[in-house]
DNA sequence: TTATTGTATGTACACGTGTACACAACGTGT
DNA sequence: ACACGTTGTGTACACGTGTACATACAATAA
């Protein structure tokens, strides 16, 4: 009995400030509502009763009351991911930023917890979700929809009416990869890919593949597990081994990239880019260690969370679709172009 | 006058789900209430009529009535870090499996805001807050702790009544770091540090000189940057640049650690451990790629992380310091033990 | 049949807050 | 002196839910 009255009431209301201070209960709430009207006395007095019996306003209750709560859900998978990580960080630092709260919701293991995220997020009312991996079920969508929340895809292909859709343009990157490999004059051009990409990702393989076919060049194909540093080991040591060994590879990922790196500095004593030349995506901060210096693609993270903010902040009732352009970022794993072509 | 009405009264509340099923508001609230009393047929009503209107329990209601918010707040700062966004990943990911749901509070920047950060906890009702950088003040705890908030403190040294203070037992491994290095017969051992180490990675170097000083050994120290792969850089160029060139070195961090084998390696042509012996800590993923094949310390974050989802989910009132052991990785970027020592 | 137990439902209240509305006090201009 | 706008405060209600309590009803035991 008397745990349940401590466990209870051991709460500070605005009430007890207001009793404390000697003043209504709202003149509390408006003590802590920006804009509303309070005189200053009234308001030092609050100010003064709240720090002294510890008060703070129970947002809960707040959010309930005002049907906004400030709270945006992120979800994803691999969070632990450089890239991933890094957006992440940047995400949550800029809503902090813009004064929302950021709940954080890690799908790794099973796909279909992209379904359950959803559900939680709508659950605690969030304003809106921001996808970084997965898809949710179009029927759950139009609930968050209903709800007034906004929803934002980070690098998915998929049409998805009523949401944003951000994310790099892969495609054109992919071409913009497979001519700098070619420009570079390699001769034997290979594509590495991991075995469960994301339609983000096989944007990149299919850029990359059509700049192929319009240059007529035939492209090796190394595809092999999940995006990882693993796989592109992996998948450097098929490539490294085969007879028509290729001399220029552009990674769907950096992780993978770096794997391939490691793979033919290691394991084949290959230098790189003498002796070939590596492209990856994501420009990840390994990417700049002095063991690797990939040339890679950076994602517009900067445009790519302004946009997500300014969707998730004001009113956008219409679906959109944006391709950002990725940036080139030039450094020293690809064979420098030779003025006078050999042979 | 419209728009007001219809962003106030679209959310579809239990009410609404008791009348289309021709039952009572509480017999929806119990349906959705684990172990409350419920006949099937009732229920099953409950459950068709809430698909078709597409309802959802109001979470921020539930929890402003029970005053159990089940948020746990994680608040850190350098997110993107490689070993802070793996306990994140995992603290996130057993969260979710304990039915909690994680709101992250990203303090990069300014180290005050882990004020902010606890503020934004408390006003939302955590039951939680889980601190992975930076300490709060002691008297903004204490509210955290009369609102029946827990506290938990990761890798930080300093006595903090009423929390959890948890992480590796930095100071044993540093010792252990010293002798692996001396046992690997090192002739001039150095250490590299970062200047704004935080007191866990200060207990890694206090360990190593204590082990030195007993053994007798003048110990190289090389300080600078902030904890970073570019700070490491940096640290191996000035040690490799030395006179009395170290052939050993204890990183406290492994970002810093790769930083001083890339400097080793691209910047002087030398081989890891051939010429230079180099540990780390924190066993990051980049430890095990084959460009570094790190020797190191695991953090035993699983048993952190188990530890501290006990804490938050059970009644434990007292104070706590819990160290665990790290784990000796042993890999190949120390020198193998001579049976027979040189000279 | 009656007393008793257990189950399912309904009533009433509590959680802690923000705000529309009414109203009092006050200064200002005519 | 009076009308009037401004400012600060109080009253009442709403947000959407969980649960203690009472009650109605069916099932069981005597």
């Amino acid at each position: 009995m008397s745990e349940k009255v401590s466990s209870r009431k051991q709460q500070v209301r605005a009430v007890d400030v207001a009793r404390h201070a000697g003043v209504s209960r709202v003149s509390v709430s408006r003590t802590f509502t920006p804009g509303a009207s309070v005189s200053a006395s009234t308001r030092a007095k609050v100010l003064k009763s709240a720090e002294i019996l510890g008060y703070h306003v129970n947002r809960l209750a707040s959010s309930l009351n005002r049907s906004e709560s400030g709270i945006v859900a992120l979800i994803a998978a691999e969070i632990e991911t450089p890239h991933r990580a890094t957006m992440i960080a940047e995400l949550s630092e800029k809503l902090q930023a813009a004064g929302k709260v950021t709940m954080l919701i890690n799908t790794s293991g099973y796909e279909e917890r992209v379904q359950d995220a959803l559900l939680q997020a709508i659950s605690f009312r969030t304003e809106a979700a921001i996808i970084l991996s997965g898809a949710p079920d179009p029927s759950l969508a139009d609930t968050c929809f209903s709800n007034g929340m906004k929803l934002v895809l980070i690098n998915r292909e998929e049409d998805f009416p009523g949401s944003l859709q951000i994310g790099p343009d892969n495609k054109a990157a992919g071409r913009t990869a497979f001519n700098a490999l070619l420009r570079a004059g390699c001769q034997r051009i290979a594509l590495s890919n991991s075995s469960n990409a994301t339609s983000g990702i096989l944007e990149r393989e299919e850029g990359f593949l059509e700049a192929a076919v319009e240059a007529g060049v035939n492209v090796i194909c190394e595809v092999a597990g999940v995006t990882s540093y693993k796989a592109g080991l992996e998948i450097g040591t098929r490539l490294m081994d085969r007879e028509d060994r290729p001399d220029g590879v552009f990674c769907t990922t950096d992780l993978i990239a770096c794997g391939v790196i490691d793979a033919a500095r290691q394991r084949f004593g290959l230098r790189t880019p003498e002796d070939l030349s590596v492209i990856g995506f994501d420009n990840i901060p390994q990417a700049e260690w002095e063991g690797y210096n990939l040339t890679t693609f950076a994602q517009p993270t900067d445009l790519i969370i302004d946009k997500c903010l300014e969707w998730c902040t004001t009113q956008q009732p219409s679906t959109e679709a944006v391709k950002l352009p990725a940036r080139f970022v030039w450094r020293n794993s690809v064979q420098k172009v030779l003025v006078a072509q050999s042979q």
